[in-house]
DNA sequence: CTAGGACTTGAAGTGCGCTTTAAGTCAAGC
DNA sequence: GCTTGACTTAAAGCGCACTTCAAGTCCTAG
């Protein structure tokens, strides 16, 4: 069960070797230890992938997923730290949906636009100028 | 009123004279006059320049604003231009949308997560996956 | 005459999350 | 002995939309 390879790894975590190498290269995985220079996992890492990838799913940046792991002191529990963590990105989540459906209004008014002239549509915005972001 | 130069175009269009040249370079805006080596612009760039901001606060990448100007047949109004690629960038905001409530529903579970342990944050994902987008 | 300021160019840099490449090591199979 | 395949490393590349840099031109003011 135990001393996996990369490959093995990245199979069952469905990601590339390269993936791997990169995330220990930066701090979200531990060093693991060398078998004459190659990489050899316990299955425990499986875990700490599925903590990533959900993470990832979740719209956190790598440095942030860094955070959650390295960024609490010792003691600090996991259910804490996804609540710091998450409580601001679901902020920046409505933000990002806000952002969205003003973009998706914009382009309804553009749906209705009838300038025959792409220069006509520039005088319009400039008499009229929506608001910006 | 005419030859004005890239700082002043920058100046009244609110963007940086690098972002002016971009734009000509990539061929969005045409190649302009020039009195020894300097750009001039005609003030009808404005409106040309409102065009793409608008295009861009709509959420439009640059190849598509590029698509906006010259990917249709010289007669296309502007009108139709706006529909076809505002109709395909709608929903692909209505996707972007989903995504992100998507994303904002698995915030809200990891805020109610009571794990200790990141590690067993990484088993349970395993035992019960999250559906992948 | 000199300094300052606005402009010119092509090339390189930025940030993010990796992937790809080049050059090499190592073990197994023929 | 040779090939194959999986691994190793450091470094470079990608996509996007620019920005920044280095080195130069040109005009005006003092």
């Amino acid at each position: 069960m135990a001393n996996i390879t990369i490959g093995e790894v990245a199979r069952r975590a469905c990601l590339r070797a390269s993936a791997i190498r990169y995330y220990e290269k930066i701090g979200l995985l531990p060093k693991t230890q060398r078998i004459r220079g190659q990489r050899r996992y316990e299955p425990g890492v499986l875990n700490y992938l599925a903590v990533i990838d959900v993470a990832k799913r979740a719209g956190f940046r790598i440095d942030e997923i860094r955070h959650l792991f390295h960024g609490f002191g010792r003691g600090i529990p996991a259910f804490h730290r996804w609540q710091v963590l998450a409580q601001r990105k679901i902020t920046e989540m409505d933000d990002l949906i806000a952002r969205a459906k003003k973009m998706k209004r914009l382009l309804q008014k553009a749906d209705r636009c009838k300038c025959l002239d792409l220069e006509d549509c520039g005088k319009a915005f400039l008499a009229r100028p929506t608001k910006k972001a």
